[in-house]
DNA sequence: GAAACACGTAACATTTACTGTTGCGTGTTT
DNA sequence: AAACACGCAACAGTAAATGTTACGTGTTTC
């Protein structure tokens, strides 16, 4: 797989349990499926578990559930679980040596963070159920 | 310095260049004030330069200069510049063996592009001019 | 024309993050 | 007890970005 996968793997995991909510998934099916390893796929998965918008069952019949109905979860919910984000925060010991480098340092940071947030808001308007519809 | 910190540096070096345009930068003085290397400048600038945002000049009093008035260059003329992207294109053969999975695949890919236009035009909204000021 | 200067670029080492893989433990069902 | 499936640690392999050095090219200055 290539990089920055996590969200693709997510969300076409997601998406493909959208169609029958009730049934479970095992991690070397859904792994079949989207061409990886087991192991990889619990590794992302878990993140979406501990984010509730999953469960899994250990045991001869367990697997991987959707923890909540498919319109119930955006693409926000799924991006903000993975910890992703647009630019890394470079929070390097801000040691600048003028002031006033350190106000632009600041500008620049907020900037990013407002883009990040509209970001957020334009991926919280769309569900998991539609990315099947069309 | 940190992983994708290209889109921050390139942000930081427009944004003071914005305070004086008709004033040429040197790499090195940029890298220093970036806590960077000047080839490491050269590299990211240099692609500002193919996008038509900045110019550089050899020779003794060379340096680098915008190309364009600070308030005639948009978040979204850097990003694209830099080639950055939300999410890797995943253009993996799309040897999906079921056509289901083929067409969920397609979805996917689909979303994530109309997410990374709305990125692309909500940078739009936002010129160099304006990170300074607040 | 020589020297100083600054970018352009190649080449390589280093760093970092992610992915792929194996192995083993834990819990559940049959 | 056996089969099953997740949880997790550990490690190798891979890919991208960054840091660094070296050298070429073009421009200005003297």
């Amino acid at each position: 797989m290539k990089r920055n996968s996590r969200l693709s793997l997510a969300l076409h995991t997601l998406s493909h349990m959208a169609v029958d909510p009730s049934k479970t998934r095992t991690s070397a099916d859904i792994a079949g499926h989207a061409g990886t390893n087991p192991v990889v796929v619990r590794r992302v998965l878990g993140r979406l578990r501990e984010a509730g918008l999953l469960t899994s069952e250990k045991g001869h019949a367990g697997g991987w559930r959707l923890a909540r109905l498919p319109d119930q979860i955006t693409l926000a919910d799924v991006y903000l679980a993975l910890d992703e984000r647009l630019v890394a925060s470079d929070e390097s010991s801000d040691a600048a040596a003028c002031s006033v480098e350190h106000a632009l340092h600041t500008r620049v940071s907020g900037v990013l963070k407002e883009v990040e947030q509209s970001l957020v808001d334009r991926l919280a308007e769309t569900l998991i159920s539609e990315i099947r519809g069309a």
